[in-house]
DNA sequence: CTACTTTCCGAAAACGTTTTAGCGACGTGG
DNA sequence: CCACGTCGCTAAAACGTTTTCGGAAAGTAG
């Protein structure tokens, strides 16, 4: 095994395509072609520079690859709010849609400042990023990026609010048909409805779903009208003592959000009732530290974020790819039960 | 105002030094050296670029400048878990610290997956980032990434097990020794423990923080002992029916998390103490929504784990500069006043 | 022996930037 | 008029890849 012991590699610095051409005695391209695969190598040359490769612990400087490939590998995800619920799942979702290999994920929080954001993406652009996934802190429309960024953009939770644009939403409307549709299936008749902030738009869109299936029954909503006020637990409590009030015979209540449905449970045990037997508590968002803790455990609305950030990275792939799309696409929601709700005996 | 007209430049793709500089009517080098404010220009050609690189929006291309400087501008954000609660406001912090302009956060969710993460390692590398931050998902110590890694590592919240790397961690011991310190400032003296799991090392050293707290006052703990088991609500309301029978002078629990807090509160409230007139309750971790929804809203101690991500960054940048650290760094934690604690009358 | 493939390999350009070295022009002091 | 700086600018190298093109060597057919 003579080996002619060329110059190692410069110290401190990762070895370079060179340092693995010298070492296998061949030249830069022949090197390249080796690793990558490509034809135009002989079988022992091949065999001679992945074994310098793997010996140097080569590793590709992706910087230069993305200099002549004129792609980064890389997409920015720009989000509203980082510690948010509801980012983190989208962001999980996307990053593995991206299979890690060959596309990584910069992250940018904007924080819901407006220059801040404008910064981030200079950022991100100048980094040359391949495209752009926007997820924001609520489900209700942002204003557009705008279409001369020079990459692909897709929104995801909050869609954009130019139809030009690409984005991913969770069906908030099949997710309150879908509440509802459970607690009538569990037999009960006197649902009411206790939702958050009137001026989310998904607060509109849930009970929109919810009051259509109640229709579907020839029912309406217990309580005479759906209860908007906050997305807090301390608003929970105080309508379910409302409606305990107003409505004896009340046997389910469909919460806007799991905080909610976490101070209607309260409620409900603190008035004697019982749960799920008496009255049936169903929420939104499975957010599991609070569903899971309540007693008894939330039976809830999953907006399966998770998928919709798979999607999200799948769109925006396409787009990278020339395919690009554009609209609102709204994803189901899925029924998660636990033990707040039950058939009427 | 008569301009050459030159090959405005090539579609598609983002504006380059090179069009710039025939905008300009300059070569290249002058042109680079005008943007970066670099000397041996003069003021009205610095002034003609600026307005040509204005004009074409133009922003440098990061990965070139890379390159050359051989620096990408970029860190790795090494996480196990994404959804999780701890993560994620290190990384905020983390984020604000390097402040966007000079770096970006690559991120890489390994989920503790021995071989995912050396998957994501490999990819954070040949991206070649500056540095890495490695954030876990428990505050236990965890096994070292090495040292030959080419780059400074900082680990945050879960330190590593190799005392020759640098890491930064909450206070734990000092975090329990503050809770235990305020009930008996609010003349609590009849105090007990109710912790999570007993394989976490957190749980030992909060613990001994308030033992020792107690001690100071000579006291111990009521309940005689530390009650381990796990972070849930659940066992936070069981632990209390327990101590509510063993201790019926009990006038303050310490919880081991805000979960564990919430269901001592249920328990409390359904054996019709008052809270905090009669016990008072401390949690950990500040966890918004858990202590803000509560009721009455939850003091409790927060482990300023944004701080934790600004020091790791900063670490990591004098890391950067050559002027790496080791060891384990421990910062306080904060604690947080609601209404679940006051003075005894 | 010539002409022509086929197979394997290397030289060089290209990506976009920063930096070094050098080159004219101009002014200044002798 | 000459030596010498200084100032403003440009050419070219370098960073680490991939890819194109051409060339050498060897084999095959005539």
């Amino acid at each position: 095994m003579s080996v002619d012991e060329v110059a190692p590699h410069r110290r401190g610095r990762p070895p370079t395509l060179k340092d693995v051409a010298s070492m296998a005695g061949v030249s830069i391209a022949t090197a390249s072609k080796a690793l990558n695969n490509r034809q135009h190598v002989g079988a022992a040359t091949r065999q001679r520079v992945q074994s310098a490769a793997d010996a140097l612990n080569f590793s590709p400087n992706a910087l230069a690859q993305g200099m002549v490939a004129q792609r980064s590998g890389t997409v920015g995800l720009l989000t509203s709010d980082l510690v948010g619920r509801f980012s983190m799942p989208v962001l999980r979702g996307a990053e593995d849609a991206f299979g890690s290999e060959k596309m990584s994920v910069l992250l940018a929080d904007a924080r819901d400042d407006h220059i801040r954001q404008q910064h981030h993406l200079r950022a991100l652009l100048s980094r040359r990023v391949d495209g752009l996934i926007v997820v924001g802190a609520q489900p209700d429309p942002r204003p557009s990026l705008g279409q001369d960024l020079g990459v692909p953009v897709v929104y995801a939770y909050a869609p954009s609010d130019d139809p030009q644009d690409m984005s991913v939403v969770a069906d908030d409307v099949a997710g309150g048909r879908l509440a509802v549709d459970h607690l009538i299936r569990c037999g009960r008749r006197t649902i009411a409805h206790v939702t958050g902030d009137p001026t989310y738009g998904a607060s509109h869109d849930r009970a929109r779903g919810a009051v259509e299936r109640l229709a579907e029954e020839g029912l309406t909503l217990a309580g005479g009208e759906v209860m908007y006020d906050s997305w807090s637990e301390a608003w929970g409590r105080g309508a379910t003592r409302l409606l305990l009030d107003r409505e004896p015979a009340l046997d389910a209540v469909f919460a806007g959000s799991d905080q909610i449905a976490r101070g209607v449970l309260d409620a409900l045990l603190e008035a004697g009732k019982r749960v799920p037997e008496e009255v049936a508590v169903i929420g939104f968002d499975n957010w599991e530290v609070l569903a899971t803790g309540s007693r008894p455990p939330l039976t809830t609305i999953d907006p399966a974020l998770e998928n919709l950030g798979r999607v999200a990275a799948l769109r925006l792939a396409s787009a990278i790819e020339g395919r690009a799309g554009h609209g609102v696409e709204s994803y189901p929601c899925r029924l998660v039960t636990r033990s707040s709700t039950a058939p009427l005996h």
